[in-house]
DNA sequence: TCAACAATAGACCAGTCGGTCTAGTCATTC
DNA sequence: GAATGACTAGACCGACTGGTCTATTGTTGA
């Protein structure tokens, strides 16, 4: 694993389980065991640029776990109980203090404009990777189905966290589209 | 209004805006017009003190908040819309940027070991109370319906918020208990 | 009128923040 | 084997953080 790469995946880590703010550059490079000045040198806006770097690493673990998922499913229903016990074991394997590995660190980085921004994409980009299977899986209203079940699993995500336990994520997927 | 109340609405305000750690004191003193001697006055524990309070004082919002759409509906289904369409006024109306009342405060707060457990207790609040109405409109599945509204609102308001857009507030009523 | 206490006011402090800068190391060139 | 440039290394810096402290003001009851 290259400096870059730990430190993206490291900076990933402390964001998601802290949130931005409360992690400092101090903290993340002592724990990718990587200089201030190879930070700087890999990323020369700093921080911001690092947690830019991470969000994207980020988005793709989140849109590989989509297809993963939805790829092999024989029904929409089947792709979301498939979807959300992935997550659920993504959880609890060694995320249970972490935000929501999709908004965390796109939400309180550094003045939000264009983190906002970001943010808004790759949120599209997961809704569209949803709706993408919806459609091929035969669901009537493919968007919407999409959309809510992002805003399911993104609330979903947050009330496990705070309960310390992924019960609630599992319970999603039959509540959601009985 | 006392001082008092002025810091903890002021601080919840911005704690939601920006979050905890990005928020200093020092911006919470000007924006109140509170000098520091104050604070500690007031909140001798200092910040984390203080975001306990603004966190009680907006979960109270919130219970309000579920009451007033509940009690006057005469199905399930209506209070969830009427809930959903309060929520998204709330949001256009001077929110747009705020992260989700519930969880934003009692998230990046202070070492979570005790903001953590505050979290738990008013999310379990907040489902208890729409669990009681869910029984009382005749709902078979009281607390799971519950529970699926937190996290649909829970996410639904982030979504929002990512698109400074709350339709998706409004859209989850008829998507959640069609 | 005067204690007594709550509340206000802000100067001040040690510690930490993100970021800059210079020096040195290493592999890859010619 | 000297030169080059990517990368590592960390001392250092000004700005700002949350918190403490002392002084002052305002209010209340005797």
């Amino acid at each position: 694993m290259t400096t870059r790469e730990r430190l993206i995946s490291t900076a990933a880590q402390l964001f998601r389980a802290q949130g931005y703010h409360a992690t400092g550059i101090a903290e993340v490079l002592a724990a990718a065991r990587v200089p201030k000045g190879s930070l700087y040198h890999h990323f020369p806006a700093g921080k911001a640029d690092l947690a830019r770097a991470a969000a994207d690493f980020i988005a793709e673990v989140m849109l590989r776990i989509v297809d993963d998922a939805f790829l092999p499913a024989p029904s929409w229903q089947h792709g979301v109980a498939t979807f959300c016990h992935k997550l659920a074991k993504l959880f609890e394997r060694r995320e249970k203090a972490s935000a929501c590995p999709i908004s965390a660190l796109l939400f309180d980085g550094p003045e939000e404009a264009d983190f906002r921004a970001h943010a808004e994409a790759t949120f599209a980009r997961l809704i569209a990777a949803m709706a993408a299977h919806a459609r091929r899986l035969g669901v009537e209203d493919a968007d919407g189905a999409a959309e809510l079940l992002l805003v399911a699993i993104e609330g979903g995500w947050t009330l496990a966290r705070t309960r310390r336990n992924a019960d609630v994520l599992r319970r999603l997927a039959s509540r959601l589209f009985p």
